[in-house]
DNA sequence: ACGGCCGTAGTAAGCGCTTTCTATGCGCTA
DNA sequence: TAGCGCATAGAAAGCGCTTACTACGGCCGT
């Protein structure tokens, strides 16, 4: 049914090995029989078989970036960014193009099992790396299994990187990861909240992502932190609100944050779509921000600049980011020392925070 | 170095087949044999070799999901959508789970050769299926060439799906494509700009996506139908610009809509990312929306109804349509009569628009 | 008591490539 | 002219699975 090299060698009239040869160009072939072998391959419309090839060679060209949440622009930038390192050979021909690999996105829904599921398909497939993007469920006994099949991957050859995730702790201390690239949470979490402390806010509200995540955590703790050197960490724990990292979530905490805390001045949210949900919440309540409440995000979304009032946020370089996590996997730049790199968290401040009234 | 299905085999006892057997569940194994052979499994810690199960089965379970930008939420919304009806099996053993497939999503970046060249990996890789997202590119020869490796794919066997993306002609009149869900665009855009149109604007200019895409052309013809019903036909031409689909393109097109008709009262966009662009210029200007220029986007991503004022639009279930995607790739849903689904698109009037001034 | 059938398990032939090893022809040098 | 090395091509042995096809007991019916 289906065109085989057998056939493309019947017709060039060499065979099998010298048609792999001609494809895969890792081994001297007379010009005129390359010829007559590419000839073969576009009169029979031939496409190298891909399992076939992986197969026999030990090698694939998959390529696994793991999201938490595909439609979430925060891993899509990541993963774009990533893939355009990896993935999409130049040349289209019959052969596989020299040292390109098929990047392939998984979604998993910040699910741990599916998360693990995508691991060993990845494993399955022999894939030649895996990137972990985002941040990672806090549950031990997950972490374990996670590092377990990450050390397994890395035992079959495959490259591991981490993006925006706080790099693993191995339980025998090896090192299987390539390469952790961790996002700055914690202090750009801080930089954020002591940049409203200096507005003059001292009730300030916070609108934490969901529990057991480590993003969730780290970005906290800045804040704690922040709030604690000036002395209002008794204040955190009950003006913090945990919930998804979506707009209806900023929406609702915002509204049981009002509740607890009527007189507060400032939000600062998750994320930036959390965010914006915030700003709804507080819009419809006829709260003005920044005048009455400020408001702040975190990533600099694309959007976020365009909210009204635009948001003060923490920029993350995540293009920057996915794309040197793209080029760690492909092996095309060295890992950093120590294999971790600490990818800055800047303040960006924008009109949605303002002095605190009165 | 690895374990492979004989390891298994020799530690349960039994031959490489019935190892394959209990893996796949496809064949009758005493619940004894079952238990020792996975007990086996479980001790050497074997993961299947996909290549050479798919190899010797002459299956893949590899879907491909074309996009053309993963960092924009319109695509990524789709593909997570669709992916949750393909992938991640809830059983992550060892063997494969049944009828689960690996959903790979592949970023072309709007590039024609890219597109071509993801098109060729999958057929390479034998997948199963795959499905494109989004406008097609208007260039003949190579929509011929899609069509060709689409018919090619689908020969193969691959179950081919079009969401969001028009039927493809096909020159031979066969029909490759298992189904299309077209969204219709053309219709949705008319009742934006009637909506307009009925609001008293007369002065509409219009910021059209990038061109030779079918998604700007669809868009750009229900708004022509639309001012012609309303005989400002001829106005159209001079009030239209054409840019990416980003924000900046907004930007800049508003910029430029304005120096050729001050006097306009309202801002169709292509999409809703452009619109927040278009918004951006108009306030920089100080022209307020709604009130001196009305603002309009497309698709109702979830940020337009965050926008200040939020955002008029046209409201495409892209999660629904991803979704739909998903199954009739997997072949759980029936195709639609003819093949071809029309998607709706419903016009959702919000804050950015109101009457025309004056 | 014997043939046949059902339920299990094993044997072995590939799936379509890659790659090592071997063979051949040719132009050199000594 | 014999001997050698180089450039090129072929033969064949897998890569790690799946899946006919075959084999072998035990249980049934008559």
């Amino acid at each position: 049914m289906t065109v085989t090299l057998a056939d493309v060698a019947a017709r060039a009239q060499v065979s099998p090995a010298t048609v792999s040869r001609v494809l895969n160009g890792n081994y001297p072939v007379a010009a005129t029989t390359r010829e007559r072998v590419l000839r073969a391959v576009d009169d029979l419309d031939y496409v190298l078989n891909g399992q076939a090839s992986a197969l026999a060679a030990a090698t694939s060209d998959l390529v696994g970036i793991l999201v938490n949440d595909i439609a979430d622009p925060f891993f899509g930038i990541m993963a774009g960014a990533a893939q355009s390192q990896i993935g999409g050979p130049e040349g289209a021909g019959a052969g596989r193009a020299g040292g390109e690999k098929l990047a392939i996105v998984c979604n998993t829904g910040g699910s741990p099992e599916r998360e693990l599921t995508y691991l060993t398909l990845l494993q399955r497939q022999r894939a030649a790396a895996v990137i972990l993007t985002g941040g990672a469920i806090e549950d031990p006994e997950h972490s374990a299994a996670v590092a377990a099949k990450l050390g397994k991957l890395a035992d079959g050859g495959a490259r591991v990187v981490l993006c925006g995730r706080p790099p693993l702790e191995f339980p025998g201390g090896g090192e299987a990861v390539a390469a952790a690239l961790a996002f700055d949470n914690r202090g750009g979490a801080r930089r954020l909240t002591e940049h409203l402390l200096t507005l003059g806010h001292r009730r300030i509200a916070y609108v934490a992502g969901p529990v057991e995540r480590t993003t969730t955590r780290h970005r906290l703790e800045g804040h704690r932190d922040a709030m604690e050197a000036a002395g209002l960490g008794r204040t955190v724990v009950a003006l913090t609100v945990h919930g998804p990292y979506d707009r209806r979530s900023g929406y609702d905490a915002t509204l049981e944050l009002l509740r607890r805390e009527p007189a507060l001045t400032a939000v600062v949210a998750a994320n930036d779509t959390v965010a914006l949900g915030a700003c709804a919440a507080l819009r419809e309540l006829g709260r003005s921000i920044p005048d009455d409440v400020s408001v702040a995000g975190f990533d600099d979304l694309p959007f976020s600049a365009d909210a009204m009032p635009a948001l003060t946020t923490v920029r993350l370089p995540l293009h920057e980011a996915g794309a040197r996590a793209g080029r760690l996997a492909m092996g095309r730049e060295a890992a950093p020392a120590g294999g971790i790199a600490t990818v800055p968290a800047d303040l960006v401040v924008r009109g949605s925070t303002a002095a605190a009234r009165g």
